[in-house]
DNA sequence: CATCCTATTCTTCATACGAAAGTATTTAAG
DNA sequence: CTTAAATACTTTCGTATGAAGAATAGGATG
């Protein structure tokens, strides 16, 4: 991951009060006034109203005289926001948004496959094969739990997305990557046989015979053994 | 569309800025002062400084000290952002991302088709419906410019979008539409005989019939003549 | 060529006033 | 006397302004 460095002083209160809001522990309704911030981050008045500029944008919050400024209801949210996913990741992923996140996965994953099938260059397949590698030796080596599995995972899917050439793509798979690692994470303690590194080799194998169907069965595969790990994990650790 | 009434100073401020440069008007490297943008749209830089701390946010400027805000190369621009997705809209949309569009559409609306087959209530039904007579009636007493049928049409995607129950999903289909309607009315012009209704109904069709296979089939059937009718387009504005 | 200096610009602060909108008070009607 | 409408009040956001601090590009200096 990106570590984020010294961020200015509004930035700083946008991810305090960001992930707060996200996370649930200052729930849609609350009420934030500029003083009450002012004082409770020690920072003037210009800085607190950057920061709740910011959190509007995102649609966290809504402005209204005599009130402050209110927590709006998480479908007011923009879940699209890079900060906003990034806050969801690290408050934990509610299970509804785990399942909406696995559908559209399943929906646009497999085209990537199939147009980084038809695009890709010599340099696409090998940090395609390299991540594989990688995935295939943490493995064997350090077991089902390595994060350096992880790693590899997020290597591959980010470099199918770069083969694909196509913007837009690279942006939506870039927004959802960290997210589907987590759950990836998951999924794995219950797939510990090692298919998903045969799963991700065939994905490989047909993006380097330019074979677009195959890439795209491939990945549909692939897709399909982690939602039935997924639910088996759910159903696992709900009774 | 919404009609965005009396904004606030940055907002205004950050809607003229973000359209020009979006538009290309003020083309990447371009330097903004806060000085000279305090003068010229004569506000204070209380306000210049938000305006600029949303665009920043955008991914649209950088900030540096003794320089300036530079205007950022289209790369980092945030192409998610709804915002910067309405100024590439009123400013035209570039080939390239056009081409972008159509891929990710493809990839993502047969599943649309697929989950609202699976998932639609009967209100759902009601609005699709709607939409598919609305969009018949438009072609065939005001002929296929009619702006209703653009209309209707998105009022379909929207109502399929409703359909899945999917917020991650309805958050990027509703982002993509607007942007697609402007695709499908060139389009149409070379596609006038109404078969895009046909295809409509089809779909249609089989969400009423809880068929998610033939929902996905049809959706298909729709882009791909879409998708043929684009290219007829572009040859023909082109050569 | 390397180092230092300075001017410029962003960044933050502190303070003040205007505008909008709930809340309380007063007034008037029934 | 009760109730409802009009009025004044008060709180909070929105904007403006002046000043000080930090960072650094680019020139001055050795």
């Amino acid at each position: 991951m990106k570590t984020k460095m010294a961020r200015n002083l509004p930035t700083q209160i946008v991810w305090d009060l960001g992930s707060r809001i996200v996370s649930g522990a200052v729930p849609p309704g609350s009420i934030l006034t500029s003083d009450t911030l002012e004082a409770q981050f020690g920072v003037s008045r210009t800085v607190v109203r950057e920061a709740l500029k910011v959190l509007h944008d995102k649609g966290l919050t809504r402005a209204r005289t005599k009130i402050g400024t209110i927590v709006l209801e998480r479908e007011e949210w923009n879940l699209l926001d890079p900060d906003v996913i990034s806050w969801l990741r690290s408050s934990g992923l509610a299970p509804e948004l785990l399942k909406d996140l696995e559908e559209v996965r399943a929906s646009y994953e497999p085209w990537v496959a199939r147009i980084a099938a038809k695009r890709r260059g010599s340099k696409d397949i090998a940090v395609l094969s390299s991540a594989v590698k990688r995935m295939t030796e943490a493995f064997y080596s350090d077991g089902v739990q390595s994060s350096l599995i992880g790693e590899a995972d997020m290597a591959f899917h980010q470099g199918m997305l770069d083969a694909t050439q196509n913007e837009l793509m690279k942006r939506i798979g870039a927004l959802f990557i960290p997210l589907l690692l987590i759950r990836d994470e998951m999924v794995r303690e219950f797939v510990d046989d090692g298919s998903f590194i045969v799963q991700h080799q065939a994905v490989l194998d047909a993006i380097i015979d330019e074979d677009p169907d195959g890439a795209e069965l491939a990945m549909k595969a692939l897709l399909e053994t982690a939602s039935r790990a997924s639910s088996d994990a759910r159903r696992k650790n709900k009774l």
